[in-house]
DNA sequence: ATTGGCCTAGACCGAACGCACTATTCGGAA
DNA sequence: TTCCGAATAGTGCGTTCGGTCTAGGCCAAT
């Protein structure tokens, strides 16, 4: 779910031609912020001038509907850079899903040639989506979804070999447009067949890749 | 599916320090190219540095999968405009869905304030695809889609206020996330309540708006 | 100890798929 | 034009997937 390839590197080269009040601005912003479980960090056209880099924790990028349900249209781990855009073109809100450490710092512009926008990470997010949503069964997205996790869960300290499965059933649920009974009920059966362990809630343990990997194919 | 707000308008203002030579060349595209219906106007990765305004007949961007199915991201229309991208953005394939006219010309450069590239102009197609996929069961989304290509289809000569669809079952199907068997019935289904009448399979007429309204509502 | 949030499990049921087959239309060749 | 084969469209039927509803369990915070 994450954009690796896209602005991962560290914090932006500063801009010239800033005050000094704008450059104290800048490294005071470059402190990593604190944000609660659940927080908004910017709403959908709204104007979000700076890009977010994550150091800790998980953000959902979400889409609001009418009837009060959402579709959460990509996750970002640490090391992620969200990038800014139009605010014509935000369309998207950015929620905290756990506890989060973030940076904000300022990019020379919206959308230029080395930095694409956030419409480009968000794109390609949201393609891989669409043709994951209209092609594959539930446990497939299931399987999938979960190798795609995989590398950015954070060892659980308590359990050796074991993952923190940070990610509340319902998120994972309005990300792949199932319910949260069906998320429950593959992974269940992922135990089951020995393919996952899940010690506890929001603890997995990988067991059988290569199995998961070909349920993912389909 | 069409995205008349972003650059519908005529051809772009040339951009200076153009040999007679590409200023020659740039009348000639200009001028209409015939697209024979299938054909292919530029590949997914494949840079394509005009935009391509489209006079008549339809487009559909596409993904092509490794197993040979495809997902239709979305349809263009006569006065939308197929804005360019990095080809390194370059995310899907456009074909000719029927025979077209087209008016290719330049731009003054990838993503620029005023004219967003082909990147926003698939995002905002694809989000709303992705919400439709994952909260409509697929009743609403034939009676959404529907309605949303009315406005673009040409009226049928022979017969009076019907409209000539443009599209093959297969098209739809791929486009919506389900088979075309579903289409078939879903339209035979609509059509024996009245809702639309098909008098042949490429027409159709639109019979009761306020009740397809209601349909693609939920 | 109690509460509330989150998760699990099973029963039930309708929506959509896949297959098999038929019908219609299209487009090129005679 | 007329014919024919191929592509496209339509339909009936059985099956399976996944949503909803319900009831209950686990666990952390109060």
């Amino acid at each position: 779910m994450s954009i690796p390839q896209i602005g991962a590197s560290g914090a932006a080269p500063l801009p010239y031609g800033l005050s000094r009040e704008e450059l104290v601005k800048n490294r005071r912003q470059s402190r990593p912020t604190l944000i609660p479980r659940g927080r908004v960090l910017f709403w959908e056209g709204e104007h979000q001038p700076q890009k977010i880099k994550i150091v800790e924790g998980v953000i959902r990028a979400v889409r609001l509907l009418e009837n009060g349900n959402r579709q959460i249209l990509a996750f970002y781990w640490p090391g992620d850079v969200v990038m800014p855009t139009r605010s014509s073109c935000q369309r998207i809100t950015a929620e905290a899903v756990t506890n989060c450490r973030v940076q904000h710092s300022a990019v020379s512009g919206i959308c230029q040639q080395d930095e694409p926008c956030g419409a480009h990470q968000i794109l390609s997010e949201t393609l891989a989506l669409v043709v994951t949503m209209s092609q594959k069964k539930s446990v497939a997205r299931i399987a999938d979804f979960l190798l795609r996790i995989r590398n950015h869960l954070p060892e659980d300290p308590r359990r050796p070999f074991a993952l923190l499965l940070l990610l509340p059933r319902a998120d994972i649920a309005d990300h792949l447009g199932m319910s949260l009974e069906t998320v429950c009920r593959t992974l269940a059966e992922f135990k089951m067949k020995g393919l996952i362990d899940l010690p506890n809630r929001k603890t997995i343990r990988f067991v059988d890749l290569p199995g998961l990997l070909r349920i993912a194919g389909d």
